[in-house]
RNA sequence: GGGCAUUUAGCUCAGUGGGUUAGAGCGCGUGCCUCACAUGCACGAGGUCAGAGGUUCGAAUCCUCUAAUGCCCACCA
């Protein structure tokens, strides 16, 4: 065993028993099984995904849910995937054709779909080797795409039902229009943020008296080109007059009619409002209602259009300045106040989103959610931590219809054909109105599921499809069926449905798990998974979130690099309080790294001090025949009251106590305290057994943290029996465990731990010999030192001490003296207590004596010389442990008196 | 404006139905390369558990209020 080395090297092991894994097929999970299944789909990643630490964090807790089950004797199903991302990959391919000086259109919608193709048969399953790095258990095999044929069926049959059913529409409104990706946004899409943004002031004349006016408070002056009214509360005393009146519209001088519609507030600004209907939500509603004109006054870019006058051409924040200049040379810009406001941004590129009216595809959603509500608060299912359940249920319960349709060619096309002929035969029947949108639904329009043979309306055979395609969440939502191959009724759909768990960040609730709850229900009739998991979010050091243009990343194949996939996945574990967001440094992860040396050194010591032809027995058997010493049967206690502690933990989602535990128990309790016992008499058969015992069943349960270096030891044990995935996760063994031996067995270690406090208080010469003082408070007590003196001998050896008698607490005489035993207990120190006093004396004065010179240095520095706070407070620091050392010396000081 | 969370050692955080002396890691100090491990061992210093009030024999823990910080949601132009 000598050629193991002293230091865990994970490169050395990991790749190897990845491979191992894989090809005896040991992620495989049988749709077939006679066991209970347990199934996790996977959040899939985008394509253009790279690992970073939220993946690292979420697969990690998913992989030891699955290796865990597994053990457990589950089937259990890792079922991953990737997402196709729309609107990402198809930035990242334009990013690349960009370098050849192509834009997209330049190539056409077919050319350029096969580029997007081969990316991603290139670059698409980066994020998937490096899932495989973490140690990811997946089923490989079933492996699947949010394109793959299969998958594009059920994102058309759900269209095609969904349409069906009424709960898909088309319609104008006012959407997120990202200008840079040119496309609608889903509200999701599009959070908003908060800016630096002014309010400006712009009088609007009168018609019959061009002298007065009335002042509007806008954020964006450039949309008063599309202004087809002014509004204000009916019941404001202060315009209630001029309800009615006409107004001139500066610059493009287009009269506008003053409204009243309650929804104004009268505090905000001027009490009077400019109505933009065609780019403005609000502003849209007060149009339909009151009748208004929709002038829309820009383009697919956000340039303004014919309909902006002298201002076409401009991009809209040009647009801005320039009207704010024409407005004030006019005199007609009362004032300008800053003002923070919150503006929507693209969630992929983060331009300002434009609210933009234009025709889309909805889902209609109350109906969809009212029993998605009813599940959750029926507790059929559950969210860990809990109060995500008020969060899901008050989006939910106010929720609005979701625009669905994406202008980009990357995703599934919509299964929405046209009829040519009708469509000509309508605009020869309907002449172009006033307005420059068609607020009407397409004629000839046909909802299938394949491309019509010919319109069933009127039998031509003119027909196209739809150009947009759906929203990528139109693909996600159905993931924990249409992996199983939806609609078909295959095996695996009927086994592994409805999943355990789905283990999932905050910040998809709405996007995705509130979705998939909607289309689980409707379209399997039973809700797609039981617990939903959400973790915190990784930040930096300083709660920032970790992003590429702060700079603050941590890359998690970096420290799988450097300390291992085991390390980084314990670390991680270990702070993860469940669902709070984690703050991280790479310092962190040297915990984990070390606590990978400690269990491989541990192991080591084990393997080289054992007879393998004797630990070849039945522990329970064993435990049952042997008479097993004190410390034997101690650590067997411990171990299965830690086993108890850890299932709990790890089936109520609670991973960092699971991986507190398993730190604490191996190295505070094994380690520290059992192996140092048992070294003295390494050569017993009984604590090899137990020892060995120990070992192999505690590297059983770290296994689903820490995969490969388990595996690794594992494989180095006398008999090792196959791959540890496929061991049982270890019974708890009540017999074993005893908690008033734990207890009495506590107590002991305090008895020697103060021997040492002892020797640490008094400097002894390593010859010299010396009584000791314990203090037993109970006979029982007393009795169980003399019971266990030699282990407590042995102890006190290791600190090169030499215990020669002990006895009962202080008497007045000695006559209570026990013999037979070889502890004695006496109140002498070998010491001369008066120097030492004097010593300690004058250590606490010198001491002082620094610390008030100290003190008057602090004070200097902070207020005469302006010190940095950090150097201040390092100083206060040490002040502050001299002053801890003064304590400890008085202490000391009056236990000689 | 609404909702949620956080506040415990110098730092980052645990603390499981209220119950002996409030824990860990890192950092700090002292002594050790002791034949598993210096990525280690032993010992030590360091806490009015944010503040105030309440319930209780007993509160870091339960209730109320206050303060600070962070996150999410919302159409206030």
């Amino acid at each position: 065993m000598n050629e193991i080395p002293t230091q865990y090297n994970p490169k050395e092991v990991e790749d190897k028993w990845y491979k191992f894994w894989e090809e005896n097929d040991l992620f495989f999970a049988k749709s077939n099984s006679i066991k209970k299944p347990f199934s996790i789909v996977i959040p899939p990643p985008n394509i253009t995904g790279i690992l970073h630490m939220g993946h690292a964090l979420n697969n990690t807790i998913q992989d030891i849910l699955i290796r865990y089950y597994r053990m457990k004797g589950y089937e259990a199903l890792w079922l991953p995937g990737t997402d196709h991302a729309g609107i990402a990959t198809q930035n990242v391919v334009e990013k690349q054709i960009a370098k050849e000086g192509l834009r997209r259109q330049d190539l056409g919608r077919e050319k350029f779909l096969e580029r997007v193709w081969e990316w991603k048969e290139k670059y698409g399953s980066n994020i998937i080797k490096q899932l495989k790095r973490l140690g990811a258990s997946c089923d490989w095999r079933r492996e699947r795409f949010t394109m793959d044929q299969a998958y594009s069926e059920a994102v058309n049959e759900v269209f095609v039902r969904l349409y069906e059913k009424g709960l898909i529409y088309q319609g104008s409104y006012i959407i997120n229009w990202c200008p840079r990706c040119q496309t609608a946004l889903s509200d999701e899409e599009a959070p908003h943020k908060e800016i630096e943004g002014s309010l400006y002031y712009i009088r609007y004349p009168f018609k019959e008296h061009p002298d007065s006016f009335i002042v509007v408070a806008t954020t964006r002056p450039e949309t008063m080109l599309g202004d087809t009214a002014v509004a204000v509360h009916p019941y404001d005393h202060r315009y209630k007059k001029f309800i009615g009146k006409t107004l001139i519209l500066p610059l493009i001088n287009r009269e506008i009619k003053i409204i009243a519609d309650s929804v104004v507030d009268r505090k905000f600004g001027t009490g009077a409002v400019k109505v933009t209907p065609a780019h403005d939500p609000v502003d849209y509603q007060l149009g339909k209602k009151h009748n208004l004109e929709f002038i829309n006054i820009m383009d697919v870019s956000a340039i303004l259009n014919e309909n902006a006058g002298k201002y076409k051409g401009l991009d809209r924040f040009q647009a801005r300045k320039l009207i704010t200049e024409d407005l004030k040379t006019e005199n007609l810009l009362e004032k300008i106040e800053s003002y923070k406001i919150s503006v929507g941004h693209c969630y992929r590129c983060n331009t300002i989103i434009e609210p933009y009216l234009s025709t889309q595809w909805f889902v209609k959603m109350k109906p969809l959610a009212e029993p998605a509500i009813k599940v959750v608060k029926e507790g059929r299912i559950r969210f860990h931590p809990k109060r995500w359940t008020k969060v899901y249920l008050n989006w939910m319960e106010n929720i609005k219809d979701w625009c669905i349709s994406r202008q980009i060619w990357w995703g599934h096309r919509l299964p929405v054909y046209y009829c040519r002929d009708c469509q000509q035969r309508d605009k020869s029947q309907t002449p172009d109105s006033n307005s420059q949108i068609n607020l009407k639904e397409e004629p000839g329009l046909i909802v299938s599921k394949e491309k019509p043979e010919k319109c069933p309306f009127c039998g031509s055979t003119d027909i196209y499809q739809d150009e947009d395609v759906l929203d990528t969440w139109f693909s996600s939502w159905l993931w924990p069926f249409a992996t199983f191959y939806w609609p078909k009724e295959t095996e695996e759909l009927k086994y592994f449905y409805p999943t355990s768990v789905l283990v999932t960040a905050p910040e998809i609730i709405f996007f995705w798990v509130a979705r998939m709850i909607m289309a689980g229900l409707e379209f399997m009739g039973e809700i797609p998974f039981s617990d939903v998991y959400i973790h915190g979010t990784v930040r930096d050091i300083e709660g920032r979130k970790m992003s590429k243009s702060l700079g603050n990343i941590i890359d998690p194949l970096e420290i799988i690099e450097h300390v291992g996939a085991d390390a980084l996945r314990f670390s991680l574990m270990l702070i993860t309080a469940c669902g709070q967001d984690i703050f991280l440094s790479e310092e962190k992860f040297k915990t984990g790294r070390n606590f990978a040396n400690k269990i491989w050194n541990a192991s080591r010591f084990v393997l080289m001090n054992l007879n393998p032809e004797e630990v070849r027995v039945d522990l329970c058997v064993f435990f049952k025949k042997e008479d097993l010493s004190l410390i034997n049967r101690w650590i067997l206690s411990r171990f299965y009251s830690i086993l108890k502690k850890i299932t709990k933990a790890l089936d109520n989602y609670r991973f960092n106590e699971a991986a507190n535990l398993l730190y604490s128990f191996f190295w505070h309790e094994f380690c520290d305290w059992y192996l140092e016992i048992t070294k003295a008499d390494i050569k017993d058969k009984h604590n090899q057994v137990v020892m060995y015992k120990i070992l192999e069943k505690f590297l059983r349960i770290l296994h689903p943290f820490m995969p490969f270096i388990t595996e690794e030891i594992w494989q180095r044990l006398p008999s090792p029996d196959q791959s540890i995935m496929l061991q049982p996760w270890p019974h708890v063994q009540e017999e074993m465990i005893d908690k008033k031996l734990e207890e009495d067995v506590r107590f002991l270690f305090s008895v020697i731990t103060q021997i040492r406090n002892f020797r640490s208080l008094i400097e002894i010469k390593p010859e010299q010999k010396v009584d000791i003082s314990v203090y037993p408070h109970t006979k029982k007590r007393l009795d169980l030192i003399q019971q266990h003196s030699l282990m407590i001998k042995n102890l006190a050896k290791v600190n090169q001490l030499q215990i020669l008698r002990v006895d009962k607490p202080p008497r007045p005489s000695l006559s209570a003296i026990v013999e037979d035993i070889d502890i004695y207990l006496h109140f002498t120190r070998l010491i001369d207590i008066k120097k030492e006093q004097l010593r300690i004396k004058e250590m606490i004065s010198e001491l002082s004596a620094i610390c008030k010179k100290k003190e008057q240095n602090i004070k200097n520095k902070e207020f005469i010389h302006k010190a940095p706070k950090e150097i201040v407070t390092k100083e206060r620091n040490e002040i502050k442990r001299l002053k801890g050392e003064i304590i400890r010396l008085e202490k000391i000081y009056n236990e000689l008196c």
